[in-house]
DNA sequence: TATTGTTATACTCTATAACTATA
DNA sequence: TATAGTTATAGAGTATAACAATA
């Protein structure tokens, strides 16, 4: 009969291991998620050493890789509303990592430039940047990475 | 002499289209930040009639797939701190949705449960959350969906 | 009238310390 | 003493409305 072999206790039925996920295991999104999140990790502690979150390392390479660019359109492309982006600027500025300067031809618009410093750290950050994609990279081959790059590209 | 052909005012040169990403644009951790952003935005839009989001809909999984989860366990598995995890049963439970039962074996621990309403809702929204995945996987071949599979799970 | 940068503000998510009740 | 659940709280990140300066 079943009462004769009782279930065992719920704390050791659910260790870690043999825990469903239904149907979030095939779910793209889910595992999408998933994975950024680790990635995510590895950025965040691979650029903390230099005192720089991902969001504004990515920051210093868009202004490095436009001169004169906008501060509308840094942040467009980036995807920071315009208001969120005004405190990231300042922090960037007041570490005297960047400077923002009234465009001559419409004085409204402030264009971003790296100061020499802001061009050190970016070098760092850069080094640290290409050792962090690296370490990804090893995990997959040239084809494979090759392939991850255009299947992404797909879901955008 | 380049004097002769004056550079175009800034907001006109730097159109979307035409800004630089530098190293970010071959970097796999923002491309695929980049791309999780833009399918949890589906995601969130797919679940937004039920009143749920997708942090809320994985729990209702979870929970549905391993009856008398212990609240711990169910936190850690989808990576939710304990803390934070509290306020997210409350909302679903004061929603009706879910009920936490003290453990028979151990009355420290919660084990959690799914109502009759919580069922129901976690039907309906298993329908939206796969035709969610019908649209994500139309951008891709079967090959290519079992692919990128294979390589998310490389670099988580 | 429209746009750029800004301020103020609020809401979500996430993180930690410390308490309680049970073991 | 250790663990599960909880409370309180603080910090990011992100969202909108509204204003000043400029076009």
């Amino acid at each position: 009969m079943s009462n004769t072999v009782p279930m065992p206790p719920a704390a050791i039925r659910y260790a870690d291991s043999e825990l469903s996920f239904g149907v979030l295991r095939k779910s793209i999104g889910f595992r999408l998620r998933r994975v950024q999140l680790a990635v995510m990790a590895e950025a965040i502690a691979t650029l903390a050493p230099l005192g720089l979150r991902p969001a504004q390392f990515s920051v210093l390479v868009l202004i490095d890789a436009n001169p004169d660019l906008p501060q509308s359109k840094l942040s467009a492309a980036l995807g920071i509303r315009r208001p969120n982006f005004v405190a990231m600027l300042h922090e960037l500025e007041s570490r005297g990592l960047t400077r923002r300067c009234i465009s001559s031809g419409d004085r409204r618009i402030n264009t971003l430039a790296l100061t020499a410093e802001g061009q050190r750290l970016l070098r760092r950050a850069n080094e640290l940047h290409e050792a962090y994609e690296s370490r990804l990279n090893e995990r997959l081959s040239a084809r494979e990475r090759a392939d991850l790059a255009r299947l992404l590209a797909k879901l955008e």
